[in-house]
DNA sequence: GGCCAGGTGTAAA
DNA sequence: TTTACACATGGC
């Protein structure tokens, strides 16, 4: 018997999975800084993305991301791979937001999944985790540690939108519209502390 | 040394 | 619509 998403849930709440982790699970939830570190962390380890943004202080803001030099940016977020795209990527991003939202806070209350989805470098994966964690919308992120989790379910997808509905309408029903953004903020925080702390133990493959 | 990580865009079948 | 490939560093 397949189990529901709001069941993988609540076995996931029961580890406690997330006491060492921010309020939200995102580093500096609701700022900048996150749409930043979604485009870095693209195929790439957490670990590395924190070198970079480390690099970047000073930066992590809107208006002082778009002053930052293109060849500047790529040598400061080296440690996160792929740096001759992301920069450019991240560059016009942020400018866009800019000439078209005015400011951080705007683009937060205003921006739509299709905006984010139009603008190169941002994937369904990349748009959900800027909507959740920047925006705190009610957007559930799918990433591996998601694919790899239901998996060990029983549970495989081929379309990233597939795997969006099973983990989303299912907890709709169970959490008010108010408390739908934390749910899955926590939810998928959650499957990827889970996902961690089990490849420590025993390795996949 | 080889494999892979909190993906995405592009080209070709 | 699906598949194949480039993109790049750092940890294990």
């Amino acid at each position: 018997m397949q189990k529901s998403a709001y069941e993988i849930y609540n076995e996931l709440e029961k580890l406690d999975l997330l006491k060492d982790s921010p309020k939200f699970w995102w580093p500096n939830a609701g700022t900048f800084e996150v749409v930043v570190g979604a485009v870095l962390t693209q195929n790439t380890t957490w670990r590395n993305v924190e070198k970079s943004l480390k690099n970047l202080e000073g930066f992590l803001a809107l208006d002082a991301f778009v002053t930052l030099h293109e060849d500047v940016l790529k040598i400061k977020i080296k440690p996160s791979g792929f740096y001759n795209q992301k920069a450019p990527r991240l560059l016009q991003l942020s400018h866009n937001i800019k000439d078209t939202f005015g400011t951080f806070e705007n683009f937060q209350k205003s921006v739509s999944r299709d905006w984010l989805l139009e603008q190169k470098g941002i994937g369904e994966e990349s748009a959900d985790a800027i909507l959740c964690y920047a925006c705190f919308r009610p957007e559930m992120v799918v990433d591996s540690y998601t694919k790899r989790v239901l998996k060990e379910y029983g549970i495989v997808f081929r379309r990233y939108s597939e795997y969006k509905y099973f983990l989303e309408s299912d907890l709709k029903k169970h959490f008010s519209q108010e408390a739908l953004f934390f749910a899955f903020a926590k939810f998928h925080g959650m499957i990827v502390e889970y996902s961690k702390k089990k490849s420590v133990l025993k390795p996949l493959h």
